[in-house]
DNA sequence: GTCCACTTTACCCGAACGGGTGATGTGCAG
DNA sequence: CTGCACATCACCCGTTCGGGTAAAGTGGAC
């Protein structure tokens, strides 16, 4: 809700890619566009990382698979040297390792090569307006990738705070003793208890017992 | 890159929502769309369970803070019994929690109410075309919160294929006598090589390593 | 008071674990 | 052949675990 004065903002956008005809074809848009400009093209990342400096856009869009060091490796330098610097990864692949990685290393969003020209403009723009731009098939992996993270649904298995409080020093590595000592109980009360949270828990052992704390999000 | 003929196929969307402003305006919005039609608007999710079987839609187009069972407890039970439903969520709030929380429901997408009418139009057809649809501030926070959920990096101590393979048995739960019959070898030999698992790790017990394991990813 | 549920502690015993040391093999470089 | 690295296994010993049983102490309900 601000108001939109025409924007004198341009948008300098840097390309980071291999191939010529993209490379090129990417420029030329941003050049004839108005409202953007081109501070430049790098063939590989090496080459980006060693100018940019001295043209620092404000959207870098970099593709992933360069000769040499690639464009994930590439993003995690360049973000380490420039923090405020947006970047989007435009990649042919849109395999959930590769989408992952690039979000890791630093990148605000993700668009696929085949992105009509229209499309990745108005991306771009949404990008240093603060968005996030996927593509489609991207976004849909994001989510899925999402929903993996966390599915179970904190079973809790009836466990007692006190058992809780337990179990959660099992899992920081406390044996029997110092666990005693850290609630301030015989050791022989702590075995008593996590023989039930043995119950509870369905397990037999104390590395079983912290495995399944873990994994289930109990802690 | 498919021939786009002509498309004849309606998206048949579905509107809950609270207030009446909104969802008429959404319906009509639907309804004139040419390539678009509203089978049903409804002001609750329980209104919406019991009606929405009888014309069933392509997408459904819902609030979260709804009167009674919000948004979000509605499409986890929409989606049991419509599996195959294309939900989406339109929303005032941006907060991760509710953002995360409705995508974990089984939301394909997730819009802010301030979408203009074009952009949601547009982004309803990308959802039934299995797209993930968010406002950027929202895919801006989803981006985010999945940079936190795994930010340790891959540590591997160094572990070579045999004692990664030993590990993986604790995780699962073996002991030395169970592993050692999983890798084929005595016992004698388990016990040795977790020595140096757990000289690497830097634990000094099963559990611990277990955790340890399971915390930084190496499993 | 009595009864009952719950917490806390105790003891036992066999099995598993952790750490140390040393002895075989097996294959490869010299 | 010798030497060396490495994998495999054995034995020992003290500690920790896992599981079973039993019994005090505590507090509230009746």
């Amino acid at each position: 809700m601000e108001t939109t004065v025409p924007e004198t903002k341009l948008i300098r956008t840097a390309v980071i890619e291999d191939q010529p005809k993209i490379r090129e074809g990417l420029a030329t848009l941003l050049e004839t566009t108005p409202g953007f400009a081109c501070t430049g093209s790098y063939r590989s990342m090496e080459e980006a990382l060693a100018k940019i400096s001295f043209h620092l856009p404000d959207v870098v869009l970099s593709d992933i698979g360069l000769p040499g060091m690639s464009g994930i490796e590439g993003i995690k330098i360049l973000k380490q040297h420039h923090p405020d610097l947006t970047i989007l990864m435009l990649s042919v692949y849109d395999d959930d390792e590769r989408i992952f990685d690039a979000i890791c290393a630093g990148a605000c969003g993700y668009l696929l090569k085949r992105t009509s020209p229209a499309k990745l403009l108005e991306n771009i723009k949404d990008a240093v307006d603060g968005g996030s731009p996927m593509s489609p098939e991207v976004a849909s992996r994001v989510l899925k990738l999402f929903r993996e993270i966390r599915p179970p649904e904190q079973v809790d298995y009836d466990l007692t705070p006190h058992e809780l409080r337990l179990l959660k020093l099992l899992v920081d590595g406390h044996n029997y003793n110092t666990a005693a000592k850290e609630i301030k109980n015989s050791v022989n009360t702590v075995k008593f208890y996590i023989k039930r949270i043995y119950e509870k828990l369905q397990v037999h052992s104390k590395s079983a017992a912290v495995a399944k704390a873990i994994r289930e999000r109990i802690v």
